[in-house]
DNA sequence: ATGAATACTTATTTATAAGTAAGGTACTTA
DNA sequence: TAAGTACCTTACTTATAAATAAGTATTCAT
């Protein structure tokens, strides 16, 4: 059974993803949990606590993911990685990096400079599997590493977001090719 | 000179394309422009009708986009395209779809249909320039033309956006492997 | 000259947001 | 057993948001 401190967190997850920091109050968080915002404050002194917290939380998970998948050939961790976004797609969400892109200029320095850390987390993730996937002959692009890495990470994410709007196939569309045009 | 009316659009786009929907109020609006909040609720009466109205320029705007560029060869669509989103970088805002695809719930149902047309409008354009391009030999894909034409979108849309959050020269790296990638 | 439309202001309402001070309860450890 | 400490509630403050009702000034057509 989770923690009141972990419930709020992964409330403040769901709230930021679907609708955006700006758009959640405390009292979003403290109402289906049964508490008072005051409890909430308790928790976390400030929203922009909350949120560094928050990104803290997807630092520690995309850690545990990289380990998880480690032993992974290069298709398999990126296909992984993709089903990720898959599976935020299908939630109607967006992912953190999407959510607080746009949020950028409502969210706290703290909470930028960690943001900016998971970011390059992922970024530099990607770099590394494409790298070893090119070495090993299963991938084939042109570009530098980062280069490549940031085409797959911005198709997927803004894959996410465009198919909230258009309501269509278009995020399978963008998956599929991403795979076909890195493995052919 | 601009009317109060027309003020009130361009600095909504400004403030939703900087911070977000929900996190601009009229006062921001009214401040600057030297009125008071009731001014701008009687252009327009409410927020949901403000972002209406938003939605309608740009949608008004891209149309005539089209048109001035629709003499120009298929590749310098795209790069014009592009460039676009180029200076949308060095403001330090985002694009209108990415701007209100995070904020996807916290927008009404007119904002929400009309964004889907717009969306459409711009997906419709791309495809039939990258297959224009195809066909002159001035491109070079396997994709369906809307696969490619959502590739590049998202490319260069969550370009805009992850370049905020690692300041660096992310968004070139992007924009570059795009041209070189369709034109290889 | 007048009445209507346009473009506002003044003044207010209602609701919600973020945050805090002070207190209560229960469990825990010296 | 007394003092912490953790985890809350009650009750409040301060600020801001969206929206509206009613009034004012200016222009413009008849």
């Amino acid at each position: 059974m989770p923690s009141t401190k972990e419930s709020i967190i992964h409330l403040a997850d769901e709230f930021i993803r679907s609708r955006g920091y700006t758009a959640f109050s405390y009292a979003d968080i403290s109402k289906p949990l049964g508490i008072k915002n005051a409890a909430v404050h308790y928790h976390y002194p400030s929203k922009s606590d909350l949120a560094v917290a928050l990104v803290e939380w997807h630092i520690d998970h995309f850690e545990r993911f990289k380990e998880k998948n480690e032993s992974k050939s290069p298709a398999d961790q990126i296909k992984t990685f993709l089903n990720f976004y898959h599976s935020i797609h299908l939630s109607g969400k967006v992912c953190l990096i999407g959510a607080f892109s746009t949020d950028w200029n409502s969210i706290n320095e703290d909470t930028q400079g960690l943001l900016r850390t998971f970011t390059n987390l992922v970024i530099d993730w990607l770099s590394e599997v494409l790298q070893k996937g090119l070495d090993t002959g299963a991938f084939n692009f042109a570009n530098a590493p980062r280069a490549e890495a940031l085409r797959v990470l911005t198709n997927i994410f803004a894959a996410a977001q465009l198919s909230r709007i258009t309501d269509s196939q278009d995020f399978i569309l963008v998956k599929e090719s991403i795979i076909r045009e890195l493995t052919k």
